[in-house]
DNA sequence: AACCATCAATTACAAATGTAATCTAAATCT
DNA sequence: AGATTTAGATTACATTTGTAATTGATGGTT
């Protein structure tokens, strides 16, 4: 699977926002944040496109586009990527360095414990 | 602080298992895993340290290469960035994806129950 | 002292990336 | 219908990246 570079992500993260959408629609959304010129939003949209991560279907005249790569497969990709680069495939030290730097909330560690709670009763 | 290249982390995460080192030390060591041809290698350690990524002092003729940027500052820059870009800053989701991937052993269970204890020893 | 081996520095060069402008064909307006 | 706008396709071009080769300097060898 070929690489999605900063900037193409940003796109495909447009589109799993909204989706089908139109370049145009892209752009609107793109420019809420970053100062992207039309011609350039388009071209990564090939690009995208070109390496199989998006599709689109003709309406008319213009394109619809949609993910082909879904946000869920490419967040469990590139997490088990930085994991395994890191922190030699182990999630907890991952964890363990977010609690280190006080980034962990109340709410995080309730959800955690639930978590933990659902995993030993499906692994019972 | 520029980005590091994903064959330029490699040079790093090896000087981060043994340093100082020698360009020559480096080159052994990479080789163990990638095919690099030597003259790569220090065209990758130039570029580090132009980044100031990494440091060097002379020793006689040749240098001796050390980390600057350290394995944890690193660890938890990757990390957060992850996060935030994919998981709108939130931790659980990622640790849930593993979960939900039949990720999680054990011993990740029983690390996570000791993490938790301590923040709340920590946060009482 | 002259030569050779070995570093690091400099240069090379194709592919990928960031950032568009230009071209072309179709749709829309007058 | 002809002119104009507009969408996508093609082309552009500087910078970064991957992957080295060449050059120049320095220390060891004969």
């Amino acid at each position: 699977m070929m690489d999605i570079t900063k900037t193409e992500f940003e796109v495909l993260d447009a589109l799993w926002h909204q989706h089908p959408a139109s370049a145009a629609d892209i752009v609107v959304q793109l420019n809420i944040e970053k100062p992207w010129h039309e011609k350039t939003v388009k071209t990564l949209l090939s690009r995208l496109v070109k390496k199989q991560a998006i599709s689109f279907k003709k309406k008319q005249r213009h394109y619809l586009y949609s993910p082909l790569i879904e946000r869920e497969a490419y967040r469990i990709r590139e997490s088990q990527s930085l994991i395994s680069r890191l922190f030699s495939g182990r999630i907890t030290p991952l964890v363990a360095g977010f609690a280190k730097q006080e980034k962990l909330s109340t709410q995080d560690i309730a959800d955690l414990k639930a978590l933990i709670k659902q995993w030993e009763q499906d692994n019972a």
